[in-house]
DNA sequence: CAATTAATTTAGACAAGTCTAAATTAATTA
DNA sequence: TAATTAATTTAGACTTGTCTAAATTAATTG
């Protein structure tokens, strides 16, 4: 079907069509570690086999072929993910280079299954939604916290930043998927914010608070 | 650490050690369904990093370090049908593929989670043994169905032939793993057996009898 | 709007793993 | 034991995905 580097870029390229309609050639390349030059050629690839719209110095996205097969690996990658951390008892912090992995997998029944021994999840351990069989998922409208007022309340939904630093980071501090917070403060010198999560109060950075995503209560 | 490729170089010299001490070029080459050529390059390559032991025209045998390798990736694909089996329910002539893709799969904290989750278990879905974590297992007494005399009885065990066609020919017969038979009466013609199954009687040709292992009772 | 800078692409090379065809070695047999 | 045959290796080529360095295009700015 699709090798495991042409998998790669359109899941980045996904990804970053998330922020942009055209995703440029240096974009990917970033995203991925490797060279603009390697980029052009993959691209070059991926236009032949019509899963992209690519025109020289203009950037790409997917054609809805393209989308398909991207979206059908990140349900992959949630999906595993999710096993890992409710079924293997990892952290939330430890299962994204495995993930990583197991995304290339490629029996669709397999992955059916998979989702039905679990009963359907909704949301990966991040709180990323996993798309279904037929590719489809809907996006909860999510906020980072630096944008609610004081006094402004929700529950932890997601993040933006994935790495594992920041992850341990929320987890040492409680501020984990699915937590009520409101803020209580917020330090008007470095837009730092004070949370009261269930019983406790908690201070944010505002690069923490950038974030970290809460939907509406 | 190791690439796919020489995974399943490893792989396929270790079953092939199984039967004779030094394995042949030709032997992996139609294994791997390959040509002797491109074994020759890849040997040089095991050799190089001491995964083997090869001499130009000799055949190559596992090292120490290549052997334990190759049973990583065993349990591994064990582990793996095993759960594809026993928690998402398909049917043992229906895992081998995928477990093909998912012994690849790096992590070894993964595959002892997955044991653990499992409960440990000693065979895989087709009878065959799960090294456990430090990469040991025994090896049950088994003789092929073929030799054993009339009156002579057992628990079916193991297969010798793990073709999709021959598992589901051992389905509707079902002459399945743990199944208890007792011979009946062998056809002297042919060498076909008719076995007590249960409460049911089947004959067999020599062919399955070959191919379908017991354990003495 | 011409000149500079930044982004992208092209050209040519390399490593991994494979192949075919030819050469070499080992095994078999007359 | 010499000749034939079978197995294996070598030589050279190809594909995929990558790289560096040079060339080209687009964007920015004086």
């Amino acid at each position: 079907m699709n090798t495991l580097a042409e998998e790669n870029y359109l899941k980045s390229i996904y990804h970053l069509s998330l922020n942009t309609i055209n995703v440029s050639t240096n974009q990917i390349a970033a995203r991925l570690n490797t060279k603009a030059a390697s980029v052009t050629d993959m691209l070059k690839k991926l236009a032949d086999k019509e899963l992209i719209n690519y025109t020289r110095y203009q950037g790409v996205n997917l054609t809805p072929t393209g989308e398909k097969v991207a979206i059908h690996i990140i349900r992959k990658h949630r999906l595993w993910e999710y096993f890992l951390v409710e079924k293997l008892h990892f952290k939330w912090d430890e299962v994204h280079e495995m993930a990583e992995e197991m995304e290339h997998i490629s029996s669709k029944e397999l992955i059916d299954r998979l989702d039905k021994f679990m009963d359907y999840p909704q949301h990966d351990p991040h709180g990323d939604p996993i798309p279904d069989s037929d590719g489809h998922f809907k996006t909860q409208d999510m906020k980072p916290v630096s944008e609610i007022a004081v006094n402004g309340a929700g529950v932890i939904s997601g993040v933006r930043d994935h790495s594992a630093a920041f992850l341990q980071y929320l987890e040492k501090q409680q501020l984990t998927i699915g937590k009520k917070i409101r803020i209580t403060e917020i330090i008007e010198y470095d837009h730092s914010m004070i949370l009261q999560v269930e019983n406790k109060r908690t201070q944010i950075s505002r690069e923490v608070a950038d974030n970290l995503l809460i939907a509406h209560d």
